[in-house]
DNA sequence: TCCTCTCCTTGCTT
DNA sequence: AAAGCAAGGAGAG
């Protein structure tokens, strides 16, 4: 434990953690990037691993994380925030951006260290989907499958062979609609040991998305944020409905295919997921964006 | 091989 | 009320 860490009640456990840059919780747990998280006051509500988390600003500059269920520890909790890193070092490759109206205050936007499976199964979850319909699916799979967490009243997100025999129909019923099938049998795959989650993270970024789309339901886009979310891959960068409108306003390129925008953004250096993450909400919540000054075209 | 089109659930919005 | 839309992927042609 670190001294900031104190024992509160029975089974509860309190951390207070140092932060490195700046950071903005609304933007961190409504970005999209995660979907078991609640607002409860100032405070943020979510499931973590078998941990049920309250998260809040203690003071400027410190995260106070009140624990109830399994503690993952002040080091998993600061890898999970990337506590120590400064968000805005991923972006030095991106200057350009910063012209952009309202991009500084999004800088406060973290990507998280998510679990690869919990990731993978959201994101199979999420395609021609939407942010709250994922978030009810999501929690529909851990309270029907996955396991008690002592002190709250949610379960884990299950895992993948808890699901692989939950079965097609049984994850049809829980909303995932024409997802189901492709779920269940990546889910089977992942039980079966199909997938290595080390070796994604150590193997060459193509190598670990080509790996992933492998599985059923996983194209491209989901690949890129099982990567970006659940693998610390930061280079990854999903081309998804909202990255493309912005990419081809930015840059007025019309006729670009997805391809042709995952290769544009490697100019945008091996942070380049922050960047994604950033234009996403800021397209979402600021609708077209204006053109920036010609510099390049894509290829 | 590559492109384009359609279909696949569901629920909320217009 | 019908159509559109939502962090897409698979299969056909």
């Amino acid at each position: 434990l670190t001294p900031d860490s104190s024992r509160r009640d029975a089974g509860t456990v309190r951390h207070v953690l140092p932060v490195s840059g700046p950071i903005d919780l609304d933007l961190t747990f409504t970005c999209g990037q995660s979907f078991r998280w609640t607002r409860e006051g100032d405070a943020w509500r979510g499931i973590v691993g078998r941990a049920d988390l309250l998260v809040s600003l203690a003071d400027p500059g410190r995260l106070s994380v009140v624990v109830s269920g399994q503690d993952p520890g002040p080091e998993a909790l600061v890898r999970y925030f990337r506590l120590d890193q400064d968000p805005r070092a991923h972006l030095e490759h991106a200057e350009e951006l910063r012209a952009l109206p309202g991009i500084l205050p999004l800088f406060g936007l973290r990507l998280l260290e998510q679990d690869p499976w919990e990731t993978l199964a959201s994101f199979i979850s999420s395609a021609a989907s939407n942010i709250r319909k994922i978030g009810r699916s999501v929690e529909g799979m851990a309270e029907r499958w996955g396991e008690l967490i002592p002190g709250s009243p949610r379960r884990a997100f299950p895992a993948p062979a808890r699901l692989a025999s939950a079965g097609a129909a049984r994850l049809r019923a829980t909303g995932l609609g024409f997802r189901a099938p492709y779920l269940a049998r990546s889910a089977r795959a992942v039980a079966a040991g199909a997938i290595s989650w080390d070796a994604l993270r150590a193997a060459p970024y193509q190598e670990a998305r080509a790996a992933l789309t492998a599985l059923p339901g996983v194209g491209p886009k989901i690949a890129d944020c099982t990567l970006l979310f659940g693998l610390g891959r930061l280079e990854a960068y999903p081309v998804d409905r909202w990255i493309r409108r912005a990419t081809l306003e930015l840059w007025s390129r019309r006729r670009a295919k997805d391809a042709d925008l995952s290769r544009w953004a490697e100019r945008f250096g091996p942070g380049r997921g922050y960047l994604q993450q950033i234009l996403f909400h800021l397209r979402r919540t600021q609708g077209p964006l204006p053109p920036l000054p010609r510099v390049k075209r894509i290829a």
